[in-house]
DNA sequence: ATGTGC
C-alpha cells in the first residue's frame, strides 16, 4: 500500500480503481500499522470503492485491523446517491461507546476509603461472559422501552437523573429506534444482560484528573486537576452482536441485486433507501439506545455505591458512542448532502457551536472521552472548528497484537500485580481477561493524542490518571 | 466485541 505524506500527520492513499474516492489515514509515521501483521490500510482502500461515498475513506491515528472496514475507520456516503449502509462499518459491539463521570471529591480524600469503594463496585458492577445484569426486566414491554427510549427511559424507571440526559449524546435515545427489525434471537440475548459491563476492553475505572491543558473548557465540562472520575466503557452485549451478524447475511444475500459489488465479503452493504438498509439503521438505532441504557445502568450503580462509601454523586461529564453509523448534514464541495456517517472505533467530536450540543456545551464543543489501555493515562478532548473527517476523532490506543499474541507475550508475567505495583487497585474477573488487555498489546495513547491533535481532529482538554479498574 | 474457536 503504497502512502503520500501529505502534510505531518497526514498521509494519503491515491485512488485507483475501484476506488471511487481516495484514502486519507491520520498517524504519524511510527503510529502506522505494521504492513505484515495489520491489513488495516487495504480495509482503508477497500472502503472507498462502497457506493456513494464522499471525501475520502479515513482512518483516524489509532487504526487497526477489523471486520471489513478497519477499526479506527471513518466513512461517509452520500444517501441521496445511492450510498450505501454497511454494519461492518459500525462494528459487532454497536454503540460502543463511553461515559464519564465527574465526583465532587479529590483522589487525596478518596485514598482512605479506595478499598472499600472498589470492592463495592465489583459487587456491583456485573460482569465477565455470559448473563448477570442491574437490571433484571420483568417483562418483554421493558425491553421494548430500553430499545425504544434507550436512557431516557432508564432513567423514567428511576436508574438516574435529569442531567444524565441532558449530557447524553442525543439525550439519551435516538428517535428513529424499530426494535421489530431486532430478530428474536437478539432479543433473547439482550434480555438478560442490561445494566452489564461485558469483557474484552470494556472496563469500569476510577480515575483522577492529573492534567488540565484547556481550563475554560474543562470548567465548562465540570472537571478540575486532582477530581476523582469514572469512566465506563461497554456496549449493546450480545444484542448488537447478533443484529451485526444477521445484517450482514441479509446484505450478503441482496448486494447483487442491488448490483453493488465489492472488493471483500465482510463489506456487506445496502443502499441507505433500500429495504435492508432501513431495517438495519432502525435495528441499529435500537442497538444504540440498549448501548446507552446499558451505561446509564451501570452509572446508576456505581452512583449508589460512591453515595454509600464517600457521600459524593457521581454527575455525567458526557456519554459518547464510538461504532455507530448516523444521518448527519455536511457540506460536499460546497453543497449541504444527507451523509450517513460511518464511525468505527471512531468519536463523533462536535465543534463549538453546533446545534447538536446542550445550551451549556455549545459555545466550548463537544466532550470527546478516549480510554488509554489498561493502567495508562485516559484523555478528555473537545472537538474544534473546521476538522477534517465529518467531525470525528479517534477512539483510543488502538491495538498492536491480537488478544492471542497479547496472552502469549505475558506468560511468566502476572498482570495484577504488575498493575498494583504501578498503584492501581485491580478488581479483575480473569485472569486472561487481564493478560489480553496489557499496554504492551496497545499503541502509546500519548502519541495516538498528539497525532490527533496534530492532524487537528480535535483538543486536549484534561489528561487522566487510572486509580483503580474493575474487568471482566 | 461475542452464549470466544481450533
Amino acid at each position: 500500500m503504497e502512502l503520500v505524506e501529505e502534510s505531518p500527520y497526514r498521509f494519503r492513499i491515491d485512488r485507483h480503481d475501484p476506488m471511487r474516492v481516495p484514502g486519507v489515514v491520520f498517524a504519524s509515521r511510527s503510529l502506522l500499522p505494521d504492513a505484515g501483521a495489520d491489513k488495516s490500510l487495504d480495509q482503508v482502500a477497500n472502503v472507498a470503492t462502497l457506493p456513494g461515498i464522499v471525501g475520502a475513506s479515513y482512518a483516524m491515528p489509532d487504526v487497526h485491523w477489523g471486520y471489513g472496514f478497519p477499526i479506527g475507520g471513518v466513512a461517509a456516503t452520500d444517501v441521496e446517491a445511492g450510498g450505501v449502509v454497511s454494519p461492518g462499518g459500525v462494528g459487532f459491539d454497536i454503540s460502543c461507546g463511553v461515559r464519564l463521570l465527574a465526583a465532587s471529591l479529590d483522589r487525596a480524600d478518596l485514598r482512605p476509603r479506595l478499598d472499600a469503594l472498589m470492592d463495592g463496585l465489583s459487587d456491583a458492577t456485573p460482569r465477565g461472559m455470559g448473563k448477570g445484569a442491574v437490571w433484571h426486566l420483568t417483562d418483554d414491554t421493558e425491553l421494548d422501552g430500553v430499545l425504544r427510549g434507550g436512557s431516557r427511559y432508564a432513567v423514567e424507571r428511576g436508574y438516574g437523573v435529569q442531567r444524565d440526559l441532558d449530557r447524553c449524546e442525543d439525550y439519551g435515545a435516538v428517535g428513529d429506534a424499530n426494535p421489530a427489525q431486532v430478530s428474536e434471537r437478539a432479543v433473547q440475548r439482550g434480555a438478560g444482560q442490561v445494566g452489564s459491563l461485558g469483557s474484552g476492553n470494556h472496563f469500569l475505572e476510577v480515575q483522577a484528573v492529573a492534567e488540565v491543558y484547556d481550563e475554560p473548557v474543562a470548567n465548562a465540562f465540570g472537571l478540575r486537576t486532582g477530581q476523582v472520575c469514572v469512566m465506563i466503557h461497554c456496549g449493546s452485549r450480545g444484542l448488537g452482536h447478533q443484529i451485526c451478524t444477521d445484517y450482514v447475511h441479509a446484505m450478503e444475500k441482496v448486494m447483487p441485486g442491488y448490483g453493488i459489488h465489492v472488493p471483500d465479503r465482510q463489506l456487506a452493504c445496502a443502499p441507505v433507501s433500500s429495504h435492508e438498509g432501513r431495517a438495519y439503521l432502525g435495528a441499529m438505532a435500537a442497538a444504540a439506545n440498549y448501548a446507552r441504557a446499558n451505561r446509564q445502568l451501570l452509572h446508576h450503580a456505581a452512583r449508589q455505591v460512591f453515595e454509600r462509601v464517600t457521600g459524593s454523586d457521581l454527575s455525567l461529564v458526557y456519554d459518547v458512542s464510538h461504532n455507530l453509523a448516523k444521518i448527519e448534514t455536511h457540506g460536499v464541495d460546497g453543497d449541504q448532502r444527507r451523509l450517513c456517517v460511518h464511525r468505527k472505533g471512531a468519536t463523533r467530536a462536535l465543534p463549538p457551536g453546533h446545534p447538536d450540543l446542550p445550551d451549556d456545551l455549545r459555545p466550548v464543543g463537544q466532550p470527546v472521552l478516549i480510554p488509554g489501555s489498561m493502567g495508562t493515562d485516559s484523555y478528555v478532548l473537545v472537538g474544534t472548528p473546521g476538522a477534517p473527517a465529518f467531525a470525528s476523532t479517534c477512539h483510543g490506543a488502538g491495538r498492536t497484537q491480537s488478544r492471542k499474541q497479547a496472552t502469549k507475550a505475558v506468560r511468566g508475567h502476572d498482570p495484577r500485580r504488575e498493575l498494583e505495583a504501578q498503584d492501581i487497585a485491580v478488581r479483575g474477573k480473569s485472569r486472561r481477561g487481564l493478560a489480553e488487555e496489557m499496554p504492551t498489546a496497545y499503541k502509546d495513547i500519548t502519541a495516538v493524542i498528539e497525532a490527533t491533535e496534530g492532524a487537528g481532529l480535535c483538543r486536549r482538554v484534561a489528561r487522566l490518571v487510572p486509580v483503580g479498574v474493575v474487568k471482566g
